[in-house]
DNA sequence: TGAGCACGTGAATCGCGCC
DNA sequence: AGGCGCGATTCACGTGCTC
């Protein structure tokens, strides 16, 4: 019985949190609050904007807000915004992984106001994301552009997390080769999409695209990851994360989203692994050291490297360094002095004889990577 | 000597503040406590970004990126930048007139503060604007998103500013008559437009294209309205704004800024009258009372109207109102009454008959219009 | 003269793991 | 936990030179 085996029984794969895959309901503080410290991997929030609709805001000294037609002044009204989401962000941040980032979404009516709170709190923007919408609503009186995007921002928690997920090379090879832009295009949600209530009525006022939290999820989070949204309204986020196999946690208030919202994802499917398989980057490639080929008996010492136009030659010693003349050192930094620069790849960059032509030596890493694979099959 | 003449003798067309299409040098804040109140239409502001550059970065081929290190973007903390702006925003306020609106560009480092001191001063959204660069900078590390898009914030002095310009029609005409959306395409300043010192560096770090300005410019102000613009750097405002036939007054710190921009924009010829008409809004045309028509000829009382459908037919009256049975009133509210609206344009909701089909009223307006004009030329 | 290639460059908050 | 060293990473477009 290895070690491996007897720390999976101590700690049992099946062994999840109990509020992992569930939809907390009440305020969205108080529910934060009783989730563990650096719990959760990825936050997608899509805060309320309408305070007066809204209804459960305070004032910054705890007063309710307790009349739809209640006549506050401008600073006050946008204090109270500004007190509500240093409130949310900074429970958020808690339950928040230190490699954990966090998306939230808005219009111009609020996204300023949520940006300028999270950069108070210490959060680190990576990008603003822009939803183009396809299909936005027309501006009917004519006094302004149409109101053809929202805005979302996505943040790391500290300035130092350096470690967040980012699957770089899935989403360029979703946008034809091309690095992803910070500006998306998709439609709004309509259609069987849409939820509806009973009388046909469409159940939530800002339902957002599958399609949106597609993207967001597969482009910042690893299969099994924790995703939090703490408004979970009609539950895309959990639909879109039991779909892409991660686990979600929602909060949400109103008795008549969380029953909808769970009829929703108890109907979804989850795709299988081999659907959830992202292309992965050279990073993933596990490290070959230049010295392990010559180990293995794919480099002999001696061997004359040069790079691919011939100007500069050195010559393989036994101890996994090259030398020109008295110079010596990694392929690396020999590839970067000769060429006076910082830095090299020299992988690609020295290249050896084969047959009358030059090859580079990321050939030879190639066939040492695919002998590890063999020898651990 | 009629009154008019009398009145332009003591105040001729010629005179203008001798501030009108110069570039004021010094302090930002310093220059526009010098400027009357409620005296410009626009400003147009690319502020300091505020960006936070830790190292040099390189792209993969080991060149080095020119970063914007400059001694102005330069910020001790978000609350110094927050107070910086909090001061140039309110100096801007003063000099807008009340019905004046304001422009303002910045990324995400600053964009977000931006917006919340805007607001908090009172300035009220119209619209975010979404500059998506059509050839930005990539992202070197795989680490992000391509950051391929900055934001505009549009808004006007006050909440209750209800006569700011915004010439729709023009817009909409641009962009194939949709509506303009707040999604706009244009590639970064590259090329012979991109000003260079005698060097051939890049004479400024941040200039931005001339198309960008001339939307703006062509959306939100008339022909002689003044534009201001208080960081205007390489004087891509003043270039645009002569050429499009406003006023500009720029402000500016530095000495190598000032002398380039005055070239540049002493090289510039405005358009002419007749490249300038630009589509009127139709809001903008001279407002036609129905009663008008009945005086003019060009519509008789008896005539019978109907929707473009035939569903309903009114019956046009002497005093310029028209009638379903004993349901009188104008051709607008009648219109919305028997459509169960709150509104309805009678212009464009009434018919009426001519060589056999049916007709829209406003052909009548666009008639009477016409007249008008030759009667006053 | 034209097609084609090489090269330069733009508001950028741009690693990661091992020891 | 800080220091060190491997080695991964780019798109659109204008200019100017070559063939």
């Amino acid at each position: 019985m290895s070690a491996v085996r007897r720390i999976s029984e101590l700690v049992p794969q099946s062994a999840k949190a109990e509020w992992l895959d569930t939809i907390i309901k009440g305020d969205c503080v108080a529910a934060l609050n009783r989730l563990p410290d650096q719990s959760v991997d990825v936050i997608f929030a899509d805060p309320p904007y309408n305070l007066q609709l809204e209804g459960t805001l305070h004032r910054p000294d705890q007063s309710r807000v307790d009349a739809v037609d209640d006549e506050w002044d401008q600073f006050e009204s946008f204090a109270a915004y500004d007190a509500f989401t240093r409130a949310w962000m900074l429970a958020a941040r808690r339950v928040l992984k230190p490699n954990g980032t966090i998306w939230v979404i808005g219009s111009y009516h609020n996204i300023f106001r949520v940006g300028s709170v999270m950069q108070d709190l210490g959060y680190w923007f990576l990008n603003d994301i822009v939803w183009r919408k396809s299909n936005p609503m027309p501006n009917f009186r004519g006094r302004r552009f149409q109101n053809a995007h929202e805005t979302m921002i996505w943040a790391s928690r500290d300035k130092s997390s350096k470690g967040y997920t980012f699957n770089y090379e899935a989403m360029k090879a979703a946008n034809d080769d091309l690095q992803m832009r910070s500006d998306w295009l998709f439609p709004i949600c309509t259609g069987k999409e849409r939820l509806k209530t009973d009388e046909g009525d469409k159940l939530h006022p800002t339902q957002k695209p599958e399609a949106l939290l597609a993207r967001i999820i597969m482009s910042s989070t690893k299969p099994g990851d924790v995703v939090l949204d703490p408004f979970f309204g009609s539950g895309t986020t959990g639909a879109v994360a039991k779909r892409l196999g991660r686990h979600f946690v929602g909060i949400e208030r109103e008795d008549s989203y969380i029953e909808a919202a769970s009829q929703r994802i108890a109907d979804i499917e989850p795709l299988d692994n081999l659907d959830l398989a992202q292309v992965q980057g050279k990073r993933a490639e596990p490290r070959v050291a230049f010295g392990s080929l010559i180990d293995a008996g794919l480099m002999k010492p001696g061997t004359l490297l040069c790079d691919a136009k011939r100007r500069w030659t050195a010559n393989v010693r036994a101890d996994g360094t090259i030398a020109i003349g008295d110079d010596a050192g990694s392929i690396h930094r020999v590839g970067a002095r000769v060429q006076g620069l910082e830095a090299c790849n020299g992988w690609t960059f020295w290249h050896f004889e084969e047959a009358g032509s030059l090859k580079p030596i990321d050939e030879l890493r190639r066939i040492a990577r695919l002998n590890m694979q063999v020898a651990a099959a």
